[in-house]
RNA sequence: GCCGGAGUGGCGGAAUGGCAGACGCACUUGACUCAAAAUCAAGCGGUGAAUAACCGUGUGGGUUCAAGUCCCACCUCCGGCACCA
């Protein structure tokens, strides 16, 4: 054995020699039980980064572990290479995004395999590829089919900078997700998908995930905002119209003060067509349409609003109430129209007081203790109805219950639930993505690219800053076609389809990646799916895993697939950050992995990065801790050269009472590490128990004492079974130099002896009310009466009880002992 | 505003209600060395001469023989949503 760890060396033999024997390959086994790991794949931006390393090392570690617990492991790895930065490139490069793209893959792949994952590449998928977009042009027709894709004309986020239109979820504080430019809103036709048909599954099946995180379930589910209320209506006489109304406090339908609008309801132009005040009607209208989407929904605004008029009436009490138009109604929620209830809303309070509206209290609080002359404030929890008719006395679910009855009696409205989420805008006026496979014939119409005609290729003849229309529409080659029905001259869709949709199958793909007759198999699929752990940053908490969820929740409806959730288990890993802050080339402050690995080998880099900080919180980049993480392996490194030569003398029958304490130490070890890794990712606490025993290790070598050779040999084989699943490498170089058979990572995971965990005698802590007053070591099996015994025979410990009453001793055994006095 | 999460040494962080600070980083001292690096050893929450004692897990209360851990109130920071009726 080399008296020095180089880690360059071995790590470059053994990942040659684990890709000749196909090492991680993985095949179909309905016999085995399986288990899927999977990692987010990479956008191949050209180079991995810090939060990739991480990413990669915790999913590694998950499957070497599962494959050595005897499951049948899945653990692939893929490139989400559709979108903007290719096309960017090639705008500024001249570079075929294709070109651009490919290299960069290239060059990612080389730096993933530099790290030793474990990952079955036979089964690599790259979404940009044509047998890969194929099924996702097939996907999208199936949803079509189903009538879950659809083109309407609405109004859409638009960003500038990128150029395309944008889904809700791609818009955060206002800004574009990807280069943080201020959205604006558009009026274009546009492809949607329909996941509101699909919004109160993707709730309830939240309840269903017991392996996600809280937060993720519950970002989810504020961002579906599911609500329960009643729509009805309230008469318009003056215009022979009724308006509807949507509230989820129909019980305090006895306090309506007013009807208010937004701007923008239909309703708007004829209530205020013969008002004597339209000029100031129409410019605060004008005015209000023109705010940004920022400007428009910030609660910071000051309620604005002007009277139309007219009046509506309320069809309980018969009371005629003005009709308003107000900034801080939404157009697209509900039915853009309110019924304003100053004494049960803070918003509609805020606006009664600022132009004088009565305010009508409805609910008292259930202790009745509330004077409505003192109140400064709406009432919105849940009480008593007063000055309500008939529903007086009431409490306000019993209301809510018989007035969403009253208005179905009465043929006016019904009880309704609302969602805040909006339909998928899916359509992208980009070039580097997926052609919809839509023909538009003049004749026929909208035309589905008949199935056999799939993949509808990407053109290569394109113009990329062509201008305000797609990059699709300047290629000669590609527009003109002809209609799959009649034949005729037709013109093809010139948008590509949102790369989130590239990305909420793939998953699938990895199960049957070959397959070219479907998307996937469904035997096979159903054998591999759900993913049992899925790893990744918390950033896709909505976006990408929400639409995942929604894309197989259809495939399954469309019988392509058993499960009706994508993954079962959800990993949401920290950043990785440097001095604070976010690692980013602006700051100066990245820490490339290719050094890393190039300086200390990749083995050093994962351990650290495992090490540093508990998988789910953020870690600040350390150059010295990595350092430390070195030194470790160079300390197992030569712990296990002296071991080795340790087990290779001859054996004792009977161990020493050292020799004893250390087995049982491996074997607290063993179990202690099993337990932070299954189920569990409790990587850092794992690895420093493993520091723990190779100190304990050391400590014996230290004293000059020598270790029996059968022991040696037990620990030298655990420690490196233990270590594998973080360090691949150096652990497989140990293993063969100390002549073991095979490959390290097939071997089975070693099991803890209870037998070897038993101890004669533990050292606990004495107290004196409370107060650690001394130590003493007692047999295990000894009884409570020794134990006070000889925990008041301590010096100390009767220094304090002396001249005391004893009230009561608490013994706890192999814990404690307190000794209450007065 | 609403909903989550988190506050522990100089730092990252450990602790099924039972000896707070495991493990690591940094630091100090010593051994080895001509010297340095590497390695090894000892120390390392605060006050303190101390192997004495007291204090100490964001703050204030409480439960308990015993609280970082459980309960109540509050403070701070981070994240998500945010005029969704």
């Amino acid at each position: 054995m080399q008296d020095k760890y180089v880690a360059q060396d071995i790590e470059k033999k053994w990942q040659a020699y684990w890709e000749q024997n196909h090492t991680d390959k993985t095949n179909y086994d309905p016999n085995k039980k399986k288990y899927y790991v999977l990692e987010m794949f990479p956008y191949p931006s050209g180079n991995l980064h810090m939060g990739h390393v991480r990413n990669y090392s915790i999913g590694d570690v998950v499957a070497r572990f599962k494959r050595m617990k005897g499951f049948n492991v899945l653990h692939p790895m893929g490139w989400d290479s559709f979108g903007m930065p290719a096309e960017n490139a090639a705008i500024q490069r001249g570079i075929a995004p294709k070109d651009w793209t490919l290299s960069n893959i290239d060059n990612m792949r080389r730096q993933q395999k530099s790290l030793g994952l474990s990952y079955d590449w036979d089964r690599e998928v790259a979404t940009c590829k044509e047998d890969y977009y194929k099924w996702t042009q097939w996907i999208f027709e199936q949803f079509y089919k189903k009538g879950l894709a659809f083109k309407k004309e609405a109004k859409v986020n638009w960003c500038d900078h990128c150029h395309t239109v944008l889904a809700n979820e791609q818009v955060i504080d206002g800004k574009c997700w990807r280069c943080d430019n201020q959205v604006e809103k558009k009026d274009l036709k546009q492809w949607f998908l329909k996941i509101t048909a699909y919004a109160d599954r993707l709730l309830k099946d939240l309840d269903t995930l017991d392996g996600w995180p809280e937060r993720v379930k519950l970002m989810q589910k504020n961002w579906i905002g599911r609500s329960e209320g009643a729509q009805f209506a309230f008469d318009i006489p003056s215009i022979n119209k009724k308006i509807e109304v949507y509230t989820t406090r129909i019980d305090t339908v006895y306090g309506v003060s007013y009807v208010v609008l937004a701007p923008e309801h239909p309703y708007v132009q004829e209530l205020i067509k013969d008002a004597p005040n339209k000029a100031d009607l129409d410019a605060f209208i004008h005015r209000i349409r023109n705010l940004s989407e920022i400007e428009r929904t910030s609660t910071e605004v000051e309620k604005e609003g002007l009277f139309t008029g007219k009046y509506a009436l309320n069809p309980f009490t018969g009371q005629e109430v003005p009709i308003w138009i107000a900034n801080y109604v939404l157009v697209d929620y509900g039915t853009g129209a309110v019924m304003g209830v100053p004494a049960g809303d803070e918003r509609d309070y805020k606006f009664a007081k600022k132009y004088k509206l009565p305010i009508k209290w409805v609910i008292q609080n259930p202790d009745q203790t509330l004077d409505f002359d003192q109140m400064v404030g709406a009432y919105t929890d849940a009480g008593v109805l007063v000055n309500s008719g008939d529903y007086t006395g009431m409490t306000t679910e019993d209301a809510r219950q018989a007035l969403y009855k009253a208005i179905e009696d009465k043929g006016i409205g019904h009880k309704k639930v609302n969602y805040r989420l909006r339909d998928w805008l899916i359509s992208r006026q980009r070039y580097w993505g997926v052609p919809i496979p839509v023909i538009y014939c003049d004749k026929c119409g909208e035309q589905l690219v008949p199935e056999d005609q799939l993949p509808v290729k990407l053109p290569e003849d394109v113009v990329f800053d062509g201008g305000a229309i797609s990059p699709l529409a300047t290629s000669k080659t590609f527009m003109h076609t002809t209609c799959p029905k009649c034949g005729g001259p037709a013109t093809r869709e010139i948008d590509t389809i949102d790369t989130f949709i590239d990305s909420s199958w793939y998953f699938l793909r990895y199960t049957d990646a070959h397959n070219d007759k479907e998307a996937f198999n469904k035997q096979i699929a159903d054998y591999w799916m759900n993913v049992d752990q899925y790893i990744g940053g918390i950033e896709h908490a909505i976006l990408h895993l929400l639409y995942s969820r929604f894309v197989v929740k259809v495939l399954h409806d469309l019988d392509l697939v058993s499960v009706d959730e994508p993954f079962r288990g959800l990993l949401t890993q920290g950043m990785v950050l440097k001095d604070g802050s976010k690692m980013s080339k602006s700051k100066g402050n990245v820490v490339s992995p290719e050094e890393i690995v190039t300086k200390y080998g990749a083995d050093t880099a994962r351990l650290f990065i495992l090490f540093a900080a508990p998988v789910d919180r953020d870690l600040d980049w350390s150059d010295k801790g990595v350092e430390g993480s070195y030194r470790f392996l160079n300390r197992v490194w030569r712990i296990i050269n002296t071991y080795h030569e340790f087990a290779q003398e001859a054996k004792r029958n009977q161990l020493t009472k050292e020799e004893t304490a250390l087995r049982r130490e491996l074997h607290r070890v063993l179990k202690k590490v099993t337990e932070d890794l299954d189920g569990k990712f409790n990587f850092n606490t794992a690895i420093s128990t493993i520091m723990e025993l190779v100190n304990a290790m050391y400590q014996f070598t230290d004293q000059g004492k020598t270790v029996e050779a059968g022991l040696a040999d037990e620990i030298v084989r655990d420690l490196l079974l233990l270590l594998a699943p973080f360090t691949p490498h150096i652990t497989e170089e140990l293993w063969h130099e100390c002549g073991y058979e095979g490959s390290v990572h097939q071997q089975d995971w070693p099991d803890y002896e209870e037998k070897a965990l038993a101890v004669d005698e533990v050292e606990i802590a004495v107290q004196v009310n409370g107060k650690v007053r001394g130590k003493m070591t007692v047999s295990v099996s000894a009884s409570k009466e020794d134990m006070q015994e000889q925990a008041l025979a301590l010096p100390k410990v009767a220094e304090y009880v002396a001249g005391k009453q004893i009230i009561k001793a608490i013994i706890i055994p192999k814990k404690i002992v307190n000794i209450v006095v007065k």
